[in-house]
DNA sequence: CAATCGATGTAGACATTGTAGACATCGCCG
DNA sequence: CGGCGATGTCTACAATGTCTACATCGATTG
């Protein structure tokens, strides 16, 4: 009963959430995936992969309503679950097993 | 001009082309892809991934028709071209990037 | 020799994921 | 009060992922 498989932006978007821990907030979590993947999506097709990963269960938030010095509406502060978690395992070792031993063709660590 | 990103199974396909070096045939991948990560598609499925993948430039073949004593018709052999390569270290160093720092929460390398 | 089978590969259809742009809301600023 | 900035929501559409059914060709078999 696994939930299926993990797209490629959705495995992003969670492990951004868990580099940010206490402070994944919807333009923060834009933010590192800009930087640390080069991906620049808008923030529509942001929230939609949050919300398609919340109803399978591997992330969910909770509204801050606290800080009326920004803009007027709550923010959400998101969270990766264990089922998230263990998703994102499973598919870092389906694809650490395909790389395996690809390294001589694969190098490209370029500084 | 890059060829936008790859997908997750368009990922391990490559990946397992890789691994089967002159042996990448559809059946072998498909047997690839189940035993390293586990994924079982259709010939079908992986058909129309590979011909996406070839439209792309990102694979090629080359039409074998040399072994009668299979069935009838000629297999293909399947290549990663370069720009193939170049998107997979791509990929691959962006989730590294995300992946940073993050092995505390993530170990799960369960034998 | 024709019906069938096994190994390939192809086609068409449909579900899921990825993505953008427009729109709504609420305080602030001038 | 009207526009602006920070959030978040909705609708629509493109790209990917995936299956089932079908076509082809040689070998087998009755």
């Amino acid at each position: 009963m696994t939930v299926r498989f993990l797209g490629e932006f959705e495995q992003m978007v969670l492990l951004a959430v868990l580099q940010l821990k206490a402070e994944a907030f919807a333009v923060g979590i834009l933010e590192e995936l800009d930087e640390r993947a080069g991906r620049a999506v808008s923030r529509g097709a942001l929230y939609k992969t949050l919300e398609r990963l919340e109803q399978k269960g591997l992330l969910e938030w909770t509204t801050e309503d606290g800080s009326p010095d920004r803009g007027g509406h709550p923010r959400r502060l998101f969270a990766v679950t264990s089922r998230g978690i263990a998703a994102l395992q499973e598919s870092r070792q389906a694809l650490n097993r395909l790389w395996e031993g690809l390294d001589s063709v694969l190098e490209g660590e370029g500084s």
